[in-house]
DNA sequence: AATGACTTCAACCGCGTTGGA
DNA sequence: CTCCAACGCGGTTGAAGTCAT
């Protein structure tokens, strides 16, 4: 297959920046003539640029549909519901959300919404929590204030030793989502040295609360043994009782000012109740569910999944998400 | 106020696809 | 069927703007 060069540098095109007499010109023409043959357009409207800069600029920012401003929330939940189902195929994605450009919804996630999946503990290619190791352990330090990145390490050589089985991943990525949230704009006034303190706890505890059980003790002294009767049966423990925290890291709860007993809506709206006790891992609702929960709810499912052996059920809420008593 | 680091996004690059000759 | 021009898309770049020190 051939192709010839769209923008020949021995023609002297100009590159770079439109300024607004371009702009104007192209506009124009564009008007009074359509666009017709983008290659012959230039020429025609008496504009030294190629044919291919002008339908880019043309699309991206003259057109007169385009929206610009900020994305809404329901453009955000689009964009999010839109790249699980079909990528990065930002033109299938534009066609969905009239008056934005596919440049434009690109840019956007790469630069607003990878972060915001990020933080979440969401990996922005799959939708899914993260479960990569290498990923889990650059994330922290890509997330975290100096010194605490180092409270994933013994998780991760512990991890790698034992080979992780699905109980003890899904576990992490509970535990990792709430070091997130402890870590990020949840906590405003969280002092480095809480934070430190929280290190200093044993770690082990969040185990506990996991499930009531040390498990968690299991995979951080390093053995390979599954957790026995590792379930989260026993995680609601800390939605039902806050308390619980207030108990385990008083120091975090001190520095927290008017942080008020429960947990803050840390993720979209799904509320405690749906899920109903021990029911609740495999209640997904899909219909029901916002965009990135319903994605949760592809690794929940028996088929497929990553955890397809696993005889666990894991909750389908960020550990921390405000248990919403309707 | 000055400077460097970081972020944003318009524009470019190059590849794959399509359709006409 | 092959060739080629043109288009469209996704990835990448870099200038401009913003923030932190």
């Amino acid at each position: 297959m051939g192709r010839s060069p769209c923008c020949d540098e021995s023609t002297g095109l100009k590159k770079g920046p439109w300024t607004p007499e371009e702009d104007e010109k192209l506009v124009d023409f564009i008007h009074k003539n359509g666009h017709g043959s983008w290659r012959a357009l230039p020429k025609r409207a008496g504009l030294n640029r190629c044919g291919k800069s002008c339908r880019l600029r043309w699309n991206n920012y003259l057109r007169p549909d385009i929206k610009r401003g900020e994305f809404s929330e329901e453009e955000q939940q689009s964009i999010i519901h839109l790249h699980s189902l079909l990528g990065n195929k930002w033109s299938r994605i534009a066609t969905h959300l009239p008056g934005r450009t596919d440049n434009e919804i690109k840019n956007y996630w790469n630069t607003h919404m990878r972060k915001k999946l990020l933080q979440r503990g969401i990996d922005p290619k799959t939708h899914k929590p993260i479960s990569d190791l290498n990923l889990l352990a650059n994330l922290s330090q890509l997330l975290s204030p100096p010194n605490f990145g180092n409270f994933m390490t013994p998780w991760d050589s512990a991890l790698v030793s034992s080979q992780v089985n699905a109980t003890q991943l899904a576990k992490i990525q509970l535990v990792q989502s709430m070091m997130q949230v402890i870590n990020t704009n949840t906590f405003p006034n969280l002092s480095e040295s809480s934070l430190l303190n929280i290190k200093t706890h044993n770690i082990a505890q969040f185990g506990d609360v996991l499930d009531g059980t040390s498990a968690i003790n299991t995979v951080y002294n390093g053995t390979s043994d599954p957790p026995p009767q590792a379930t989260f049966d026993h995680f609601p423990k800390l939605c039902e009782n806050p308390q619980l925290f207030d108990t385990l890291y008083p120091d975090v709860n001190n520095s927290m000012g008017s942080f008020e007993g429960g947990f803050q809506p840390e993720f979209v709206g799904l509320n405690y109740n749906s899920l109903n006790g021990s029911e609740y891992s495999t209640q997904t609702e899909t219909g029901s569910l916002p965009p990135l929960v319903s994605d949760l709810g592809e690794i929940l499912s028996p088929s497929g999944s990553q955890f397809e052996d696993s005889k666990i059920d894991i909750p389908a809420f960020h550990p921390f998400t405000k248990c919403q008593h309707i």
